[in-house]
DNA sequence: TCGGTCAACGAGCCAT
DNA sequence: ATGGCTCGTTGACCGA
């Protein structure tokens, strides 16, 4: 599996010291994932003054009911002491569906996180334990009725897994646990990310198909419109040689289609045809018709005139 | 209030 | 059987 993009992105992580007199994260984040090598990496997912607003809100729901998004699903990755970590199972009491998907849990249990410690003009910390989740246990205690909660993922959150979308549209187990570790979501929200974000992918690409593609119509109308003009005024102006419907002169074909005023039996006998070589593709669209391959006009065709009695 | 966005979900399909 | 995917949809949230 290709690296995940982590230091590619130009995200507030904070190498080494936060600024902020409270870190998220006071040990370093996971120093590696699929064998790089990022020590000093720590991942201080912060927001700004306003968008920790929206944030405020969110309040902590509780991972237990998927447990892929342990610490061992990325065995690279360090045990991390964050005040964000997902609370344990016993304090669980809200799911994505029907409790605070959004809030985070920090390790000592209070409701709010250390960003409250930051003055406003601050980036504040982010809470980032969005992921928790206990589905299970949950619905059972609401009697199966679900109340879904709306998660936010931070600017910081999004812009990290746009960078991994970057570098691969698919997860491997490996990935989605390391990208959910990083950003303290549940593998399920990371995975359901990338699905999302496929299909918006996807209905882009369409979107740009369907505008070329109209493109191409239009054009194709233009020229349509142009030749068809072409055709009444090369009919207008009588050519010495003007054009036939030469449906009439196919041998097998003419007699199956709308008869053309404009020929005569003796216009369609200056059509001759020379033997095909092989099947041609009048033979295979038309099994059962005869098909006599190339035609040619062997002499001239008299000016167009009009025929009142001439039937096939 | 309404429409757009997007996380989340369920159904169905497919590969292993 | 299982897991991951796509597709269509739902519902919370947000800005006009």
């Amino acid at each position: 599996p290709r690296p995940l993009p982590f230091l590619d992105m130009e995200l507030e992580l904070s190498l080494g010291d936060l600024p902020t007199p409270v870190k998220a994260n006071t040990m370093p984040a996971p120093a590696t994932c699929q064998g790089e090598d990022h020590d000093d990496l720590a991942l201080g997912l912060r927001v700004t003054a306003t968008e920790r607003a929206g944030q405020e809100n969110q309040r902590t729901s509780i991972e237990t009911a998927e447990g892929e998004d342990s610490d061992e699903a990325c065995p690279e990755l360090p045990v991390r002491a964050s005040p964000f970590r997902q609370a344990s199972a016993q304090t669980a009491s809200a799911n994505s569906r029907g409790f605070d998907v959004n809030a985070a849990v920090p390790v000592d249990g209070r409701a709010s996180t250390a960003r409250s410690l930051s003055p406003p003009s601050m980036h504040m910390e982010v809470p980032v334990t969005q992921g928790v989740d206990e589905e299970a246990s949950e619905d059972e205690d609401n009697g199966g009725a679900r109340v879904r909660k709306k998660l936010r993922l931070s600017k910081e959150q999004s812009a990290f897994l746009e960078g991994s979308f970057k570098e691969h549209s698919t997860l491997t187990l490996e990935q989605k646990s390391c990208l959910a570790n990083r950003l303290s979501l549940r593998p399920r929200q990371v995975e359901v990310w990338f699905q999302n974000r496929r299909a918006r992918t996807k209905l882009k690409q369409m979107e740009a198909d369907c505008e070329r593609l109209k493109r191409c119509c239009d054009a194709l109308a233009r020229e349509n419109r142009k030749l068809q003009r072409e055709v009444a005024e090369l009919r207008a102006s009588r050519a010495p040689y003007p054009l036939y419907n030469l449906n009439h002169h196919l041998p097998g074909f003419g007699a199956a289609l709308p008869s053309c005023s404009s020929c005569d039996a003796t216009t369609r006998s200056t059509v001759s045809t020379v033997s095909s070589p092989g099947p041609s593709p009048m033979s295979t669209l038309f099994p059962g018709r005869p098909h006599f391959g190339p035609f040619t006009v062997t002499h001239p065709v008299p000016p167009l005139r009009r025929q009142p009695s001439a039937t096939l």
